[in-house]
DNA sequence: TTCCAGGGGTAGA
DNA sequence: TCTACCCATGGA
């Protein structure tokens, strides 16, 4: 086994623990948390070899020179430049560390009336480094607890992911392909996705067999944001909710997602617990315009 | 047993 | 665009 250590340069501010804690992604399979060593780990095949390797990304702690994020990639065998180039770009996405937050902050410390827990380097919401993984985690939030949705992303993982070095405990986020593989029936009754399960099924088969290419439709900078949100409403499964969160997968924050937390938030904050409309609940955050997304997500409790 | 969860599709108006 | 109604699963 080799360990093969990396340093990702990071923006300035940047807060890698913000980065991977804020978002409840850190908590679903294969990411890992290690608290103590302030560490996010993830099992991961790289698709440009099929490769499984485990990645340990933390803080780097320069002296003197510019901040990093430091990886350490345990692999069987040495990588090649293209899987290292494939970590590093991963690493990049994961932790948004090519988005540009200074309106959000600069907002931030104008907005008088707000309490938004956010540090100096935060706001950025932990991604997955595929879009594919991002939308098969979001499909698993829909109309579920999140203790369910934690079973519902473990049960994929152990039965379709990949292990790392023959490590049953240390599987990847299965491919579309091992998905698509596995079939409607199996995700039903198995994985017990429910309701879900077609809708997982079809995407992961669309992608598998070349018919949508997820980076090519969603992650376009150009795109406006309105033809994204038109394009993710045409996946099955994906609704308002769903799509609204994508779009905050995709750094794009205009658009609120309403669900029931979101409800239960501004019920108690803004409207002394009582019922209030959607359109009520929106008002709240337009002030925020296309940051309102991540103005509620660190909207303090009380 | 019943309700409902970090909702969404469909049909019908 | 808005509203009923249905959709699987599991915890409370």
């Amino acid at each position: 086994m080799l360990t093969i250590s990396l340093a990702e340069p990071v923006p300035t501010p940047f807060d890698f623990e913000a980065a991977a804690r804020s978002h409840g992604w850190s908590a679903l399979v294969p990411f890992t948390w290690d608290a103590a060593a302030a560490t996010l780990s993830r099992v991961q095949r790289l698709q440009s070899s099929g490769r499984v390797v485990r990645l340990h990304l933390r803080e780097g702690h320069p002296n003197g020179s510019a901040p990093f994020v430091a990886v350490e990639v345990e692999t069987v065998e040495p990588l090649t430049p293209g899987e290292e180039a494939e970590i590093r770009r991963a690493v990049r996405r994961m932790v948004r560390l090519d988005e540009d937050f200074s309106e959000f902050y600069e907002l931030c410390a104008q907005a008088e009336g707000w309490t938004l827990r956010v540090q100096p380097g935060g706001g950025r919401l932990l991604r997955c480094p595929t879009l594919f993984e991002d939308i098969i985690y979001t499909l698993c939030t829909t109309n579920i607890t999140w203790a369910g949705t934690k079973r519902l992303v473990e049960r994929l993982t152990a039965l379709l992911g990949e292990p790392f070095s023959g490590r049953d405990e240390w599987r990847a986020f299965p491919t579309p392909a091992a998905i698509a593989a596995a079939g409607p029936e199996v995700l039903r009754q198995e994985i017990r996705l429910g309701y879900r399960s077609g809708y997982i099924w079809e995407l992961a088969s669309a992608v598998a067999e070349g018919r949508l290419d997820l980076h090519e439709a969603l992650e376009d900078p150009t795109l406006p944001t309105a033809d994204l949100m038109r394009r993710l409403r045409q996946i099955k499964g994906v609704g308002p909710y769903a799509a609204a969160t994508l779009l905050m997968i995709l750094g794009r924050y205009e658009h609120l997602a309403v669900d029931t937390e979101l409800v239960s938030h501004v019920s108690k904050k803004y409207f002394g617990g009582q019922p209030a409309s959607e359109a009520e609940m929106r008002a709240v955050y337009a002030p925020w315009g296309r940051w309102q997304y991540l103005a509620y997500w660190f909207d303090a409790p009380d």
